[in-house]
DNA sequence: TATTGTTATACTCTATAACTATA
DNA sequence: TATAGTTATAGAGTATAACAATA
């Protein structure tokens, strides 16, 4: 079992794991990235959604949608541009939100469990130079498009 | 960014750059996963194939068409029991299969190569040590069973 | 003419249940 | 009555293209 596959397969584990987690807020985990999203970065339109998470527009409406349904975010008229929609979260969807990061803490402290404080630190570091030698960008999830999303893997 | 984050996105591109690299030898990352396991435990049913990497057993039928309209695998009676169909590796599987290997090889040192040889050691036994925890399955990729596979995701 | 958001459509992956042939 | 393999069906998730409103 090499590093490749141990990533492959803890990263989907712990993806699982995290969504079970969230699924008791009522939230899947492409609106958890939206709601993080829309509130680090407010006042953005759906397009701007589109291009930082790299993902069709059309997508981006239905996340949103669901979102309003939920009453956890809301789309609003930009003043200056009437064929913009700016996306905002509620009182509710920041609520939510809170209860997001504490679900966070909480994986967080599950995935590395069995590391001391010390071993945490190397694996963070460790972790963190393999994912910016792969170009990834930091809180975007790179999501499954390539790849055939079925179940026995061999890596 | 967590741990637990920095895992799951880096499983996803470990996962998605595999699945590019063995596209090449036109097989698909589920279709590795029963090359590698035909290979190593000859003689099994379709059924101990599901039970092993805990698929329905219809999947198992749509991989092993697969591997069989490829020419990589073939099914055969078992003399002991006419309901059971046994799935072993044809030679051009076997080729592939060492195709395969190499793929491996390359796309873990594509994934370490920020990495020392001491670093890389210490990563694979955290990361060992994780799963173990986990409770992972050796070999068995546990799949996005209950992960919306979407893109956009916060962990 | 280009852009924002939206809708429509088709395609893939998956789970479930029903079916057959054997045991 | 149970099991191995198969088939049929429906439901998710996704990509693509077309569309209306606006710039």
């Amino acid at each position: 079992m090499n590093a490749a596959f141990l990533l492959t397969q803890l990263g989907t584990h712990a993806a699982n794991r995290f969504a079970e987690r969230i699924a008791a807020l009522g939230v899947s985990p492409p609106q958890v990235g939206l709601l993080r999203w829309i509130a680090q970065s407010p006042g953005n339109s759906q397009q701007a959604m589109a291009r930082h998470f790299d993902i069709q527009p059309s997508r981006v409406v239905t996340f949103v949608d669901e979102l309003e349904e939920q009453g956890l975010a809301q789309r609003r008229p930009d003043p200056t541009d009437r064929r913009v929609r700016i996306v905002e979260l509620t009182d509710r969807g920041q609520e939510v939100l809170r209860g997001v990061r504490e679900v966070m803490r909480e994986h967080e402290e599950e995935i590395v469990a069995p590391l001391s404080a010390e071993e945490r630190a190397q694996l963070h570091e460790l972790l963190r130079r393999v994912a910016e030698e792969a170009g990834l960008t930091p809180g975007v999830h790179p999501g499954y498009r390539s790849l055939p999303p079925r179940i026995a893997r061999a890596n």
